[in-house]
Formats: C-alpha cells, sequence, structure tokens
DNA sequence: CGGGATTTGTTTATTTGCGGCACAAAGTCA
DNA sequence: TGACTTTGTGCCGCAAATAAACAAATCCCG
C-alpha cells in the first residue's frame, strides 16, 4: 500500500518555522558583517519584532553580540549595531596531505582564528599513526582556540582520496585503502582530550573542501557561485560548486577529473588505464616534460616556474603542452557542468601565466554553449585562501550558522 | 553596509508550514497512489489530526479524491481511501524534435491521457511556423483533456537545442538560432484559445526533460535516482540526474557531452571544434561506419540493427567501434558526476546488445572508484517511458504538487 | 452473538510564532 | 526648540500544529 520510493522531506511546524528563520538572522548579520535589527527585518522580510526576538534569542545563545549605536547620519533614531560573536563555537578543519597536516580554527565570523602546520611526509605511514599525529595537532589547536574563548564543536577532516561514509575508499598517493578516518581520528582525540564531550567527526575529499574554501572565504565572495575547481598536485583533484553548492554525486566521489581521458591508447595511468589527464598534466608529467627530475616535488615546481620566467622555451613548451591538453578535458567538463568559471589551484596557481592561454584557446574553441569567449575571465587562478583545512572548518561553521538552536541545545544538554 | 552576495531563502511563517505540509500529504498520497489519513499521518509525521484539516483542504481544491473504505483484514475501523484525483489539474508536455512534434497531456497521477504525435521534418522551417503548428497541435490537446475533466496549468516544451531563460540560443540540428520559444509558442496558442486565460509557458533542452521522465515515470520509480542519461539521436544530448534532482548548470546549459573529446586531432565536428564524440557514436558516424547511407535517418538504424542481429560483421564491429569511444567519454563523466546508472536511450537502445558490452568495459577500465564493477547492470537502456514530452507534462504536474494550494489559488482568482 | 480490543477520523482545548499596531526612545533637520 | 524619522519593544490576534478525548467501525474470541 505505501512504497517509499520518493522519500520525502520532513513536515513543517512551528518548531521549524523557529529554526529557519533563526539561522535566516544569524546568517544575514553574518553576511552583512555589521547590521541593526530593523536592516536585518527589511533584508529578510519579517517584522521588526520577530527578528528582535529572534535576535535575543541569539544574543542568549551568544552566536551574536552587541557593539554601539549605529552614527548613522541619516534621520531616525540610531540602531544597534549586531555582529556575529567572536567567541562561542567555532569550525575546526584537519587537512591531510602527502607532505603536511594543517589544522586551523575558524570562528562563526569566517575568520581563521588558529592555524597549525606540521611538515611530514605521509607516505607509506600507517593510517593510523598519521591520524594520531593530526589528532595531537588538533588538540594542541584546540587548547589555542580556547584562549581565545573558542570551542569548537565540530572537526571535518579533510584528505586526498575518494572519502565516502566516513571512510576513505582509496587514496593511491598516500597508499590507503578503506581506512575508517572518522572513527579512528574521533577515537586519537577522544584519547588526548577525555575530559571533554566527544567532537562529531566528519570527512570529505581534499578538493572539496579547498573548493569550499573559495566559495565561502574567496571567489564566491566575490559573487562567483558555480565554478569547477582544479588542484594540480602530485594527483589532479578536482571539485565542482553549482549555484553555491557543493556537488557531491550519488556516493560522494564527484569531481574525479585527473583521469578523462586525453588519450585512449596514452601511457599507462597508476589507475591501470591508458591516456589519463594526470599522465598529461600531472606535476609528474609536467616536470619530466620540462626535463626536471619529477622526484623533487614542490622544489621542482618552483625551479621550472623559474624557467619559464626567464623565457626558456622548453619550461614554456612544457607547460603550454600541459595546458593544451587541460583544456581539452576541462573544456569537455564545462560543457558537461556549464559553471561560471573554472579556477586552478595547486602548482597550477604558479604556473598561471603560461599555462592559462593554452587552457583558454581550448575553452574558446570547444566550450559548446558559445557562452565561454563572451565575457571573459572566466578562467582565474585560485585564490591562495582557498586552502582545504579553511574549507572544512567552515563545513562545520556553517551547519552552526544552518541551526544554530540545534548547536546551541546540544551545548546546554 | 549590506551586501546582497549570499541570497537568502524566504523567510518562513505560518502559511510556509502550511504550504509545506499540503505539499507533503498530496505528494504521500501520490506516491502511494492509495492511502488512508492515517496512514499518511504516520508516513509524513503528522498528527491525524492535521492530515486531517490538510486532507479537507486538498479535496475541496480538487486535488485528490476519496474512494470507499478499505478491506483492510487487519483489526479496527477501515479508513477511507484517498487517491489523487484522475480529473482537474494536469499537465501539458510538448517535444518539438527533428521530425515530429509529440504533446501529451498527463494528469497529477502520473498517468499519460492524451497523446498526439504529428511527424514533420523541422529542418530548415521558420521557427515561428513550426511553433504555431506545434501550438494548434497543443490546442488540440487542451480539448482532448477538456472532455476528460483535465485542465492544463502549464505547458512546457522541451527542444534539442541549447535554451536558456525561454529562448533557444542554438539548435543546430533544427537550424535555429536566437529563437524566444516561450513567447512565441505562447502567443500561437493565445491566439488559438482566446477564451481562456493564458497559459504560462516553460521551456528546456529535450535531454532534460526526457531524463526528467525516466527519472519520475521510469527508472526513478525503481530506485535509481542519479544517473547520467544519454540520447543517440542526430546529435547526442545529455542530461544529469542527481539525488532525484536535474541538473542545469549555472545557465542551464549542463549535460551537453556529444562535443567532450575522444582526439584533440580527430575530423572536424560541425561544432567548429575537432574529434567531438558526436563524430565517433552520432548515429551519422555510425551508419556511415558501417556502410549505410547516412541520410536514411531512422531506416538507417533499423537497417543496421537488421544486420548486426543476423550477424554481419561490418555492423557489428562499427557499433563495437562507436561503443568503445562512447566507453570512454561516458567514464568521464562518470568520474566527473558520481551516478549510480548510465541511462542509454535514442538509437542507443536498438543497439543496446551490441554497443553495451563494449561501453561497459571502458567503464569498468576507466571508472576511478571502482565501484562500477561492484554490483553490476549499472548501464541500462532507458526505458521506453523516457521520453521527453512526458517529462515536459511531468514538470507541470511537479509544480502543483509542489505547491498545491499556489496553483488552487491561481486557479479561483 | 456480544463484549473487548483496535484502529480511524473528528472535535476541542492548548501552545507557539509571526503580523499588525501602538508607543516610547533617540536621533536629524529646519 | 519643535517637527519629523527611524529604531526597538510590548500587546493582541490569528493561524496551524499538538495533545487528548471521543465516536465510529471493524475484528477477534469466547
Amino acid at each position: 500500500m505505501k512504497n517509499n520510493l520518493t522519500p520525502l522531506e520532513p513536515k513543517a511546524d512551528k518548531a521549524t518555522v523557529r529554526r529557519h528563520n533563526l539561522s535566516l538572522v544569524l546568517r544575514a548579520v553574518h553576511d552583512a558583517g555589521e547590521a541593526t535589527r530593523a536592516g536585518v527585518a527589511t533584508h529578510v522580510g519579517l517584522t521588526r519584532a520577530a527578528v528582535s526576538s529572534l535576535v535575543e534569542q541569539l544574543l542568549e545563545y551568544g552566536f551574536v553580540s552587541e557593539g554601539g549605536k549605529t552614527s548613522s547620519g541619516q534621520a531616525g533614531r540610531p540602531g544597534t549595531v549586531l555582529r556575529v560573536s567572536r567567541s562561542g563555537p567555532a569550525g575546526l578543519g584537519v587537512e591531510i596531505n602527502i607532505d603536511y597536516v594543517t589544522v586551523c580554527v575558524v570562528d562563526l565570523a569566517g575568520t581563521d582564528r588558529v592555524r597549525l602546520v606540521e611538515h611530514v611526509d605521509n607516505r607509506g605511514v600507517q593510517p593510523s599513526e598519521v591520524l594520531a599525529r593530526a589528532a595531537r595537532l588538533a588538540a594542541r589547536a584546540v587548547g589555542s582556540a580556547a584562549e581565545q574563548d573558542l570551542v569548537p564543536v565540530g572537526v571535518h577532516v579533510a584528505l586526498p582520496g575518494l572519502v565516502t561514509g566516513g571512510t576513505v575508499r582509496q587514496a593511491p598517493n598516500l597508499g590507503w585503502q578503506r581506512v575508517a578516518v572518522e572513527g579512528l581520528f574521533a577515537q586519537a582525540l577522544l584519547a588526548l582530550r577525555p575530559l571533554h564531550r566527544p567532537l562529531p567527526v566528519s570527512s570529505d575529499n581534499e578538493a572539496n573542501a579547498a573548493a569550499l574554501a573559495e566559495l565561502w572565504y574567496g571567489a564566491g565572495t566575490e559573487g562567483v557561485r558555480s565554478f569547477l575547481y582544479l588542484t594540480g598536485e602530485i594527483g589532479i583533484g578536482g571539485a565542482l560548486v553549482l549555484r553555491g553548492e557543493l556537488l557531491r554525486g550519488a556516493h560522494g566521489f564527484a569531481g574525479e577529473i585527473g583521469h578523462m581521458v586525453v588519450d585512449p591508447d596514452g601511457p599507462l595511468c597508476r589507475c591501470g588505464a591508458r591516456g589519463c589527464l594526470e599522465q598529461y598534466a600531472g606535476q609528474s608529467a609536467l616536470l619530466e616534460a620540462a626535463g626536471i627530475d619529477a622526484g623533487t616535488g614542490m622544489q621542482g615546481v618552483a625551479e621550472l616556474e623559474r624557467r619559464a620566467r626567464r623565457g626558456e622555451s622548453a619550461a614554456r613548451s612544457a607547460i603550454e603542452r600541459a595546458g593544451r591538453h587541460l583544456g581539452v578535458v576541462v573544456s569537455g567538463a564545462v560543457n558537461l557542468f556549464d559553471p561560471d568559471a573554472v579556477m586552478l589551484g595547486g602548482v597550477y596557481r604558479e604556473l598561471m601565466d603560461w599555462l592559462a592561454p593554452a587552457v583558454d584557446r581550448e575553452l574558446a574553441r570547444r566550450v559548446v554553449s558559445g557562452l565561454w569567449s563572451e565575457d571573459g575571465k572566466r578562467l582565474r587562478a585560485s585564490s591562495s585562501l582557498g586552502d582545504a583545512a579553511r574549507g572544512a572548518a567552515g563545513v562545520i561553521v556553517r551547519e552552526v550558522l544552518a541551526d544554530p538552536a540545534a548547536h546551541a541545545e546540544r551545548d546546554a544538554g
């Protein structure tokens, strides 16, 4: 009689309304930076009375704080300034990458308040050990946060690999396979901070987190809400943001662009297939083509950049060639997704000057909508703010902004 | 002081709650086919009292109707059967394609109640003339619908081309460019039915509509809620459905898979670039490779299918070759999107037996998540129910289901 | 065959969150 | 200084959901 094929959203009631509007008001203040009750009211469409009541609750919870009066210059009674509180709940972001671990704490307003980086080669190390080290770093960050009256309400861990349901299915560059990151990390963290209630742990792909950082703290703040994000590293990571939302796919693997095909009969890739993009535009391929030892890592890239800047043709043509292949694949992705912009991060950022023209040429030629060439500057370098740790922390912050009441209650209970 | 960078959702109030729950109850009845008030209540989580009140309103509006009592067999008082009304508001779908125009009327329950097809070659014909003809067909369908007490509340027009904001930017196979379809169609329809209030007209890409038909009336009803949909026609159309929602992209062009690159130095495509998939797996390429006159259209495909069935190696290897290229490109798209399934429609449907193995082989080899091979049958033929006209009509039906109150009020006002 | 158990649908009272309105507070402008 | 404006806050009413009680209709079982 009843088939559950189409899952329905939850019902709505008074409480739903309250939660929704509470979030709305908080985000209005967040986005504005500074606002008054009346301003928020006109912006979100609620009555001043309703906003007053909501703000009162947010003040109680400690999510917003009152400043002085607005020295408006206009007629009328000045309003009281509201700001998102700079203390209280915060997001803890962790990025575990090939040769470093970064942890940061971001407050509700979105500013980076604590940042710790540890350079360490994680390749071949036991996952549990890597996660334990990351947890130690995270615990230190929580300590520093406490000194600033910030209390992380959750951790989000970003890793370079396919992650779904709290476990890394595979992370070839780390050599990981089927690692239950969330569980292991939570356990390690709990062992370090036994007094506190356990922090909820979530996890995601590193490129996804970086793209979200770009959305929330980088280009997104300038109005770019749909973009394809690429990071050239050892592998090539990719993520998609559409209308301000990360596209995760059915299982959370969306965005894997590194293994799109350049030439079906091309060189063998470590994924087992032939002719993947990584073999043409990955870090190693780039360096090899320019005649630089691929084992030198970031130093190699810096060297490549110097040579290109000096005008060495071998370097430039190596970059140009990679850019052409990148452009071919990216134009396919643009046709599939129809984003507003393409953002290049990682090693591509440094090589942008020589890479961009080649990529752009292919895009102009191959993007079928014809929109590409029309209004220019749709290919851009990722802002340096787009780092995965910050994006990861942002995920937590966003959760709080989306439902402040839930977090306040949890805090109280 | 206030920057509108992050657009906020609208506020919520009592009316919002009511609208939401009204839709929830209607959809619960819709999905169940038959339900009782109490059953709906437990399913959506509302009290029986609340559901009673909501159902009463839906009865008034004429969106649901009461049947007899449930002969439950279980203890307790039997409930009154509720069904989505088979008369009243309906969706009108129009598909304008290369060599035919289809119009259909779908009722709230999702069944196809009127269907009219006109075979006519639209290539090179003035857009206004094509749209006027489609409008005539639509008007006839509205007439037939009226005889069944169905009143279309909107029209959705599907076309093979890039459509955004109510206009076709380009439809190479029709030879159209910058045609304001919505305006022209609305005008033509109004001229034919001057007595009635003008029907709201919307429009979309044909592949998108077909994919939605597949979601709502085909594979989606079997639980496949994330898939990549491909139609092999003169061109190759594509669309993406993720978690039950169509992915439209920033401008509405998402899904264009026909011009992804197989070989950057391959044959020139009519899009201006080189080596596009269409040149390898499009209808013409398929027929030519098999030594059949490409101008014969669907007859040619039927002939190809006969030859393949007879075991002619030229035919089989032509299909196999197309399948391989298709597989290479599709695996790239799967890596990017991470769907649950890939659905092949259009001419691919008939050639499935010989096409599928080649496509599947590439998928198994190239999809990095490693999930592809795991649980099989993720490549499937589109069900015949996946036709664009029905999907288009479904768009209207879905709008009504999503906000019944709005449509009832409009009807009354 | 008749009473208890059970389930359905409705009725009534209660709660809650927003809209509307009035009003005091705190400024600008002439 | 007084008119005008704008802000923030009570107070009342309304709408919609919840909770609880009740009537209706059927099954079950002695």
